[in-house]
DNA sequence: CCCACATCGGTAGCCTTACTACCTATGAAG
DNA sequence: CTTCATAGGTAGTAAGGCTACCGATGTGGG
């Protein structure tokens, strides 16, 4: 898939990711592509700039953890990174069922639930 | 909604509005608001760049016609187009699912239909 | 008549964002 | 010691949409 697609969505994939607990970077990566099925392959020149992005911002916060001699910076979602990512869910929501109903892949809105 | 998420699916949208008969731009615009229900209200400023790109591209054919005095430009879908609309529908399923993994709205494959 | 407004088309420049292509460093395996 | 996987990072580029403009015409109100 041409990843470009994620324009505006990367760092709701990466707060959702940190939803389950802290994490490296490296690791995110990996999370993305497994979670994904392995249509989501991102490169790191992708993922770290977002990182700072969103610790910018104050969605994350990280701290240099020493595992096995190696320095990870992990990542943490914050408070108002929860809030964020509850925001970017429902914006998600309203774009994925506006462009749905241009594309034809509207799903069904009440069906049951 | 911020619109500068719909990065990548504006054309997606433009073609998918034409799909339905050929319009002038201005038509374009109303037409959008109308299906997104008030939604997507787009500016002029992203619509004819975007009109202009797709007729570059080919996925789209527009003429003059001279309607009340008015000049207006009528937009009409090509073959091709209709072939980068499927692309472009596919491609959008394809992130949708993806990103509904990770945002919790990821609806429901077979489900019935 | 004149001005304001809706219709209609268009352009220039900006900003955000993701990508490609690099670089650095360490631990393990060969 | 060299190579590879792990791990983090930066610089520069390209795409795409947005804001802010500009120009023109037809209509209706004052």
């Amino acid at each position: 898939m041409k990843s470009q697609a994620l324009h505006g969505h990367l760092d709701a994939l990466l707060l959702s990711v940190l939803e389950g607990g802290a994490l490296h970077g490296y690791a995110i990566i990996e999370a993305l592509k497994s979670r994904s099925g392995g249509t989501l392959n991102l490169p790191t020149g992708t993922i770290y700039p977002a990182l700072r992005r969103l610790e910018r911002a104050g969605y994350v916060e990280s701290e240099w953890s020493t595992v096995n001699g190696r320095e990870r910076r992990t990542y943490r979602l914050t408070a108002p990174g929860h809030r964020a990512l509850a925001g970017e869910r429902a914006s998600w929501q309203e774009l994925s069922s506006t462009v749905g109903r241009f594309l034809g892949t509207e799903p069904p809105p009440a069906a049951a639930t």
